[in-house]
DNA sequence: TATGAATGAGGGTTCATTCAT
DNA sequence: GATGAATGAACCCTCATTCAT
């Protein structure tokens, strides 16, 4: 295979493997020749362009975290208004978490072995949304009682969980539908239940007050 | 030390200290030496015990299953009404994920070492509450327009969110407060809003109703 | 072969053999395995035993230093005189390195690998000695002109160099006899000219004085 | 750096590195990637140059042999009597074992390894002093009851010993003053006594011409 | 001449597991 | 029940060497 004495297109195609197969068993249960064997060069090569296993894991998150920023972010921007930004980011990170299982699992992963890296690129992205977030609090249109941060983490966490659990509910709750339906069915339920977190109470305490 | 020829004790030290050392670094990350070092007994004795290091594994798992759902169930059905039941529950869920870090971690581990023991003993648990939610839509105290499982999933899923990133959260937004302090802020808001994702919009129906 | 359970005999025969080994090639030279493959067991059994190869490498050279001072300073103990002091150390020092080569060249690696231990425990025996040279200069027993430290350096350099060239000498001078008759013949020269070293120039002052 | 296409100089840099890195650690413990890295050029270039490790090591030992035939023979041959060519080669030997620390441990390393090349040149500069020892003691000029070996290795043995001892020397002893100061002040206590050593009996004599 | 991609062997070390005691 | 001697496989990594460019 790859004899090609090409050394980017090789380290590339190490990085691919790596990702696929940290994802699977994590740094520990990884080994390099699981990596190697998966891109059909031998076990030094690795080494002679990343030098270390943790090494290769680093640039291997590194990576998964540009594509996690690139994503998420390119989303945002391109939206008008906060409710669209939201609802556009909202969709952008349900699709990230619900398709890319290595990202979602190396994400998962790394936060187990204590690599923060990518922990702190996305809490990152959640303290950028924090401001905004904040921002619709003031102009009325979040729910002004609650921290930021845990409007987002009701509005994230969700998200998270159905992707962790979702294959266990289907099995065990025996629902129908291939994953992908139900994904698409889970995300039209749960925007309308997160608009309903995000409202704000006004009439409601109006018309109470005025009882 | 640990001298005393008790095999029952010796035995149940061992599992203690499994519990930790798993869930530090999961099964590929951790070796019989840890353990057996932890509780100082010598490296053979473990397996004289528990035979495996799978062997060992699966115990552990099988035990703090069994403490989450005696924790949990138990929990539930002290409770006299459903919202009282639903509360208690929350509230006995958040305390178990929040506090409990080793179950916490040893959860996660298992679901990406494709150890679904514990995945499904939880997600049993998730099962047998949509059934008490899905009674609540029926008696009208829970928004009926989407499934239980995603109204679950909306309810759980921060929680379990909220322990993954709270410290990364803590440390970046710079949140003032103890973790502990932290816990329970979030909590008192997170049932603020859990309580909207419930409620039933009567007004809409009624506005409904009135056209 | 050393099937025999038995961790004290295990533990000595891996010693003696990475003393061979060790004297042969270094530190660096010098492989496990090669160890291992001498006293009949498995690679991992080593370090079972000794941890690492550098700690197995220290055990060598603090057994071998154990073994100079004691041959050494017993010898030096057991005289009566001064001068019969000097000549039991000296015959016992060249003995000692012209006969034990794994010692001789053990010293040397460590030496050269800057592994400082053996050295020192030899320098502290030419220290020590240098006390005794001093008392025999003060008593008129040895020449006065000159550190007692360049007398021992003239004393025991000339053994090391004679054990590290006698070979080659014996093969480019076409030197008769047996290295044993070589060794045995160079001790008495060397026996008669170390006398004229240490000599005090009395009669040669006095003839000098006198003219 | 070194981008000057001029395959001689390189060559000549490698060797130098070459020369440092293997003084300090040996063949077995030096490797290519050591020695190109010091001289800055591409791991491969090293044998493009010299084929082999083995090769270059021995390169190594004859550039150094070489050296060392040219100073210490351009010295002897330069003197008129000999007792001049005595005093000069031997202050040209301790100068030579005494600074040129490179040369010293290369020549060790190299003894140890069974390299013999430079123990080989090193000795039949030994063995053509010894014609001249022998002519001495033929002219009643050095004590002619010893054999001219004996002699020679009275002379550069402690030579040899004190540059390997001194520093350890040094720190025991508490000596004062620079290595250099030590130094000079060890030659000129050494060739006060290493006169005696050579010094022709002529007590003896006078007893033999009263007979 | 010079680089660096690629290999394969070997090295030290860890580790689960077996087994005699 | 408990120890620790012993094994063998696997792992990460180093390194000399080859070879295409």
């Amino acid at each position: 295979m790859r004899k090609a004495r090409d050394g980017e297109s090789t380290k590339e195609a190490v990085l691919t493997a790596a990702k696929q197969v940290f994802a699977e068993r994590g740094f520990a249960g990884s080994s390099l020749a699981m990596i190697s064997k998966k891109c059909g060069i031998s076990d030094g090569l690795i080494l002679h362009h990343y030098k270390n296993k943790q090494n290769l894991y680093h640039e291997v998150l590194e990576d998964l975290a540009k594509g996690y920023l690139e994503t998420v972010f390119k989303t945002g921007q391109e939206s008008h208004t906060q409710e669209q930004m939201i609802d556009d980011v909202l969709r952008a990170t349900f699709k990230f978490w619900s398709e890319d299982t290595i990202y979602n699992r190396i994400s998962l992963w790394a936060f187990l072995e204590n690599q923060t890296e990518l922990l702190e690129k996305e809490t990152n992205i959640t303290a950028s949304l924090t401001a905004v977030v904040g921002q619709m609090q003031m102009d009325g249109k979040a729910d002004p009682r609650v921290d930021p941060v845990t409007l987002l983490t009701m509005t994230i966490g969700p998200i998270h969980f159905w992707t962790r659990y979702r294959n266990q509910f289907k099995e065990t709750l025996q629902l129908d539908g291939t994953i992908e339906e139900l994904n698409q069915s889970f995300l039209e339920q749960f925007l309308i239940l997160i608009q309903k977190v995000y409202q704000v109470e006004n009439k409601t305490s109006t018309e109470k007050e005025s009882e």
